[in-house]
DNA sequence: CAGTCGTGGCC
DNA sequence: TGGCCAAGACT
């Protein structure tokens, strides 16, 4: 990483880049045209962790209800939601709409200066370059998935690629590497690069302009970087749900305010050691993967008579249907009663 | 620093 | 098919 020419000629990185994007580039994109401050603000909370294919629909949909940010500022929460229903992470909603009012009532105009950016509610150090270089064609070094992969490879780049020390090197190079002119091309040039030449697999090195100078390739390694992150084994922790009918209803219980599933409607959940399950009969079981451990539920069906559990209620199948439940509890209860005559 | 936050696509 | 990943930010 050393001896990188691009690092002793910047603009010759650049230049390359530039050059590719021109001819091999995405420039059709929808955020692409018209690249205002704003439709460039929503674009990228939409492009966060969310493939460009997924976010098209909502971005066109976005910008037909909400065609600038005083739409935008002055709508209601519920249709700002309703335009993000089915994206995902919908902090970068609330986000999106804190910042519009912010920007709105607060600014009075759409900031220019990076730490003036950094300052609106959902934009972070990538996004804030973004803005930058898509919107005003300025100055605005990025570092996202795609030019973190990019620049590990290109420089060989140990480690791995999310911890504080490699972060730090590639903002470093982000820094020193983008130039003064020509940004709007330059950061769609890193992206374009990212995303459909120096992929996470099956990376099409021979249509690279960067592959003569590129460590990774150079050294046979361009599978070896990024570092992978080494996985965690997550443990398997049993569940002990409870089935309990009456009649026509499901007795549920309503969840703690913290840990798994807070304040959702559940099965009632007891300890292995509980006295309800002493001659409980097994119903069914069911796995869930969480993000740091996997879950073994086993559904009991009681003998009658155990007492109602704590902060519980009796739902029928209608009921059941309107309040919030656990993706896989859902999922089971769907399965095992509302299909069920 | 490590966890959290959604969903869809890919092999 | 399950694990990984996607234009990250926030706590």
């Amino acid at each position: 990483m050393l001896t990188s020419e691009y690092l002793t000629c910047p603009d010759l990185f650049a230049d390359t880049v530039v050059d590719w994007q021109k001819t091999d580039g995405r420039n059709a994109l929808p955020w692409q045209q018209d690249p205002s401050p704003y439709r460039v603000m929503v674009s990228e909370l939409m492009l966060q962790q969310t493939q460009v294919t997924t976010v098209i629909p909502y971005f066109q949909r976005w910008m037909q209800k909400l065609p600038d940010i005083h739409a935008l500022a002055a709508a209601d929460t519920d249709t700002v939601m309703a335009l993000w229903q089915g994206l995902g992470y919908y902090a970068r909603a609330r986000n999106l709409h804190k910042a519009a009012k912010y920007i709105v009532f607060d600014l009075g105009e759409f900031p220019f200066e990076l730490n003036d950016l950094l300052t609106i509610p959902g934009i972070g150090r990538y996004t804030a370059g973004a803005i930058r270089s898509f919107a005003y064609d300025a100055y605005g070094p990025i570092v996202d998935g795609n030019v973190r992969r990019l620049f590990c490879r290109l420089f060989g780049i140990e480690g791995v690629p999310t911890t504080s020390a490699v972060d730090k090197k590639l903002w470093a190079l982000a820094d020193a590497l983008t130039p003064k002119q020509n940004n709007r091309r330059f950061a769609q040039a890193l992206l374009d690069l990212g995303a459909t030449v120096c992929k996470p697999k099956q990376a099409d090195c021979l249509s690279c302009p960067l592959q003569t100078q590129c460590v990774a390739f150079n050294t046979g390694r361009v599978a070896e970087l990024p570092t992978a992150k080494p996985k965690k084994m997550t443990p398997t922790k049993a569940g002990h749900f409870l089935w309990i009918e009456q009649g026509d209803k499901l007795l549920l219980q309503k969840r703690p305010d913290s840990g798994i599933w807070a304040d959702l409607w559940s099965l009632p959940q007891v300890d292995e050691t509980a006295e309800s399950l002493l001659q409980a009969k097994l119903q069914g079981q069911f796995q869930h993967v969480f993000s740091h451990y996997k879950l073994d539920a086993s559904v009991w069906h009681p003998v009658s008579g155990v007492s109602e559990p704590a902060g519980s209620s009796w739902y029928n199948k209608e009921q059941v249907l309107e309040i919030g439940l656990p993706a896989p509890i859902r999922s089971w209860i769907e399965k095992n009663w509302l299909k069920k005559s």
